[in-house]
RNA sequence: GGAGGGGUACCCGAGUGGCCAAAGGGAGCAGACUGUAAAUCUGCCGGCUAAGCCUACGGAGGUUCGAAUCCUCCCCCCUCCA
């Protein structure tokens, strides 16, 4: 079996690390227990913590031990690591929903049976603490000075902290303090702005019992042209098929930027590293063949498998076949033939014969079609010659759309844009 | 606790009585070019039953024909002093 360490170096997975020759060796000797932490400020993930995910996924592959930390707890204050301004502090109550959707969630991605992965909520240790001991024990071991040194702090120290946030290094720490005397975790790992928080619980294990435990920061992903991934700002990218649905999740993947591709396939996907390499040398035509694959695999570690299916079944209906040369990432399920598509995956809503009959104003069938968020929004777009309707552009905001543009066939597709589709169907 | 500065749209940020649904930038959306890419260029960019109306410049009142702009009280943030 392959080193982890080795596997998280090659697919860039590291950004900074305490003691990467000694941790290394570690993990190439012992099965290890590690723990990344998330934060429950939502019922889903977003594909802001993907690379986290995926780096638990290979320590599971790779026969280790990882614990999902749901930051339940620490949620009730707030990190202020690289945030401008304080965070909205939850309830208690939506904290303890959000965890319980996020277990679920995560469940998908890693197997929690058997203790081969360890999901943990750090309210269960955090808000039965003692004040005065937390202060005693823990507290001494920390200088104010070197806290404030922090990046993460020297920042806020310009738009103000508050005590309560100021603390959020202590608990970080004593979480990692935990794990390690209860089980045995040894390495924490987390995004880049946790770095420090990290460091300071790496340094809490060694003055309070002596030993070594690592951290290890993933780089924090953007885009070639510098936009923060998964948050397209507009539009957050989420893992909940409820809330981003498998096809705009596949959608998401086939829109990376060309200097990407080769990056994200190591990140997000599970195929060999010698495969991903040679998409690297790609252009053109073939290089959107990778990032069909890309979609593909990224969808079907999130979605699984017959939703990935759909999802690019859709998108050949929407964008035409396209079919993926064989040797080009040879080990991915892609369907490779030219086969029929199926636009089940495609959004749709149903209209009534009678008010086809009559005829929709065309700004009105895209706002509910969901395609546009106002009927503004839909009159703008329509002006603007960019909403279609069997691939023929609408002319006019309130021109009628109904039973004429159906023909032969039980529905119709709209169109806003190049990639925005929606099926109208009629009601028989 | 005292003194000063500040809170403007998704974000940053101009605006100190009407010409303000509010400059400029970023983000976003549409169009052109392409390859469902990036970059570039053009247009749009609060809502609606759309030459009109409604909502909106931290909150609540007030002055005025007219307030983001002036006054009063309140809330929040920053800097310096204690």
């Amino acid at each position: 079996m392959k080193n982890v360490y080795d596997v998280f170096s090659e697919r860039g997975f590291i950004e900074q690390i305490t003691d990467g020759e000694e941790l290394r060796e570690l993990l190439g000797t012992e099965k290890v227990t590690c723990y990344i932490g998330f934060d429950p400020t939502a019922t889903s993930l977003h594909i802001g913590s993907l690379v986290p995910i995926m780096a638990l996924v290979h320590m599971q592959q790779c026969g280790h031990r990882p614990i999902v930390l749901i930051g339940g707890g620490t949620g009730l204050i707030g990190d202020p690591s690289g945030k401008s301004e304080m965070r909205q502090i939850l309830t208690r109550e939506e904290i303890d929903h959000n965890a319980r959707c996020l277990h679920k969630q995560l469940s998908q991605y890693m197997n929690f049976e058997g203790n081969k992965a360890i999901l943990l909520n750090n309210a269960e240790w955090l808000t039965g603490l003692n004040y005065i001991e937390f202060l005693r024990d823990i507290g001494r071991h920390f200088s104010v000075n070197k806290m404030l040194a922090a990046e993460s702090y020297r920042m806020r120290l310009q738009t103000g902290l508050n005590f309560i946030e100021f603390n959020y290094m202590l608990l970080q720490a004593y979480d990692f303090l935990y794990l390690f005397r209860r089980y045995g975790c040894v390495l924490q790992m987390g995004g880049n702005d946790q770095w420090g928080n990290m460091l300071a619980g790496s340094d809490l294990i060694r003055r309070v019992e002596m030993k070594n435990a690592y951290s290890l920061t993933f780089p924090l992903i953007s885009t070639s042209s510098g936009n923060k991934m998964g948050k397209t700002e507009r539009e957050t990218i989420w893992l909940d098929p409820a809330l981003t649905s498998p096809y705009d999740y596949y959608q998401y993947w086939i829109n990376t930027e060309d200097a990407d591709v080769e990056r994200f396939l190591a990140l997000f996907s599970l195929l060999p590293m010698e495969e991903i390499i040679k998409t690297g040398k790609l252009a053109d035509v073939q290089l959107n063949m990778a990032k069909a694959v890309l979609a593909f695999e990224a969808t079907k570690i999130t979605h699984g498998e017959e939703n990935a299916l759909a999802a690019w079944k859709a998108s050949a209906a929407a964008f035409g076949v396209k079919p993926v040369d064989p040797s080009i990432l040879p080990s991915s399920t892609i369907p490779r033939v030219e086969s029929i598509p199926d636009d089940a995956a495609i959004s749709r809503i149903t209209k009534a014969r009678s008010e086809l009959e009559k005829g929709i104003p065309a700004y009105e069938l895209f706002y509910e079609a969901n395609l546009c968020a106002t009927k503004g929004e839909a009159r703008r777009v329509i002006a603007q010659g960019g909403a279609y309707v069997n691939d023929r552009q609408v002319k006019a905001f309130d021109e009628r759309i109904g039973i004429q543009h159906f023909g032969e066939k039980s529905k119709i597709f709209i169109r806003r844009g190049k990639k925005k589709f929606s099926i109208v169907e009629k009601e028989d």
